[in-house]
DNA sequence: CCCCTTAATGGTCAGTCAGACTATAAAGAT
DNA sequence: ATCTTTATAGTCTGACTGACCATTAAGGGG
């Protein structure tokens, strides 16, 4: 950071690139916009947008959010940085930055499309069709840019912070059941896990959830009425709820 | 990331700041830069510099760490992506994004002072000297810019990884004792650790030591001689070794 | 040379927790 | 009325953790 004056240094554009997702049907969607220009005109991709001369990255970031789902007040939602992405030829047309951000809402709005023309949908991330060969896309991969690497780390993000936070509940709406949190878990991690064991997981963990005071109880469709719960006043898990560990996975090497 | 010909944008200067860190003598040392210049003359600074037209932020931080720390080889040492800072005001005299790296060194070189009469060195960070009320840097604090800020960030995740990382051994020469690693542990998070327990833990953790065969023993000091080991293959750690939860920290919501 | 200190290593034991599993309750569907 | 579905409660076992105690192997000091 030293003598700014001694040594040469090229302006960069720094965009910012947002990969939203919800969980919606069991299935975990991402937000994604399709290009209208070249180049990759007709593929899909993160939205996201130029930093502005006053902004901060993370400024940049959440008005992007709002432009882009269309809500009113973003203000409560779950965004955080990913990552910077800067490799120089990531933009086939100038040096770009990226600063890469993951956000996590909990009942999606109908998109609207971009100004020039570009469509913005939720489109079904890894899940069963990826299961059946399509890629995590199924079929509308891939995407512009680096944008493939950038929602992977993004989703492997979200899967890790699951586990040692109280960031699922952020998917959630104010009030849920044990359910839709164990839905949360099992769609981002694509396993299945234990319905007592989870229960018992977190209502053992102090602050994760707290049970809405009024008994209050609704359900959708069949089967006993759930208890709804809010979130609590914890962040932090401690200790950890972990993934059943995979068993090709995180273990390369063995001692003898 | 549509339309660029519409929509205005500012060119910024990105640089990289490093969050060098070793474990030397039981404390935790971090590299500095003491500033020749205006802005914060004489202030302690992240060691960083601009990134070049054709570098990405990584290969840029790699370069400088390689620069600043004058070691000849840095392809083995540990650099991540920590991440990126832009506030508007956070330079006074320009727009810069600074892309914030980790890397960690086993066995400190004596730094050499950049090249505009700034001198290098490392400095302990956090600590006894920490708990002696003189602030994390023992008086040699604040840090220019937003580095105070940075640097706390980057312990905080090198701490964090630590707990479901191989990341430790990144701190050890390539041949260590138990002992070195578990001084890692307690330095980093500041806390000390049973020696047995840490022991078996670490033991039982597929691939994440292995015992150098050539049954080698050496000791710097008193007391029986230990073993030494080299690190394993694997890089995570599942389950987890959790840092003791401090009494007052990460559940702020009870449960009644 | 003997004893003390230091550090590494080996082991025990009880409490806690996670995974697997069984059982009961309360709703809609047929 | 009975079946299906989902929520909730509880049990049991093995694994793991934290708190210990014991032993081994070095150096230092009398």
């Amino acid at each position: 950071m030293d003598g700014y004056d001694k040594y040469a240094f090229e302006p960069f554009a720094v965009t910012v690139d947002l990969a939203v997702f919800t969980v919606q049907r069991g299935g975990l969607r991402v937000l994604l916009v399709e290009r209208g220009q070249e180049p990759y005109a007709g593929r899909w991709a993160l939205p996201g947008g130029f930093v502005r001369p006053a902004e901060s990255a993370e400024t940049a970031a959440r008005r992007e959010l709002a432009e882009e789902t269309g809500l009113a007040d973003v203000s409560g939602l779950h965004l955080e940085q990913l990552r910077t992405y800067s490799e120089p030829d990531r933009d086939p047309r100038m040096r770009v930055v990226s600063v890469a951000f993951t956000a996590l809402l909990p009942d999606p709005p109908e998109p609207r499309g971009g100004g020039d023309a570009a469509q913005a949908r939720w489109l079904p991330y890894g899940g069963r069709e990826a299961l059946a060969g399509h890629g995590p896309l199924a079929g509308h991969g891939p995407l512009a840019f680096d944008h493939d690497r950038i929602l992977a780390d993004a989703r492997e993000r979200v899967g890790a912070k699951l586990e040692y936070t109280c960031l699922a509940t952020s998917f959630c709406s104010p009030e849920f059941t044990l359910g839709e949190l164990q839905q949360v878990y099992e769609t981002v991690w694509g396993t299945e896990l234990d319905r007592p064991n989870f229960r018992r997981k977190v209502l053992a963990t102090p602050g994760f959830v707290e049970p809405v005071p009024g008994a209050a109880r609704l359900t959708g469709g069949r089967g006993k009425p759930a208890a709804l719960y809010r979130a609590g006043g914890a962040t932090a898990l401690h200790p950890p709820l972990l993934r059943p560990a995979l068993p090709s996975q995180s273990q390369e090497g063995q001692n003898p």
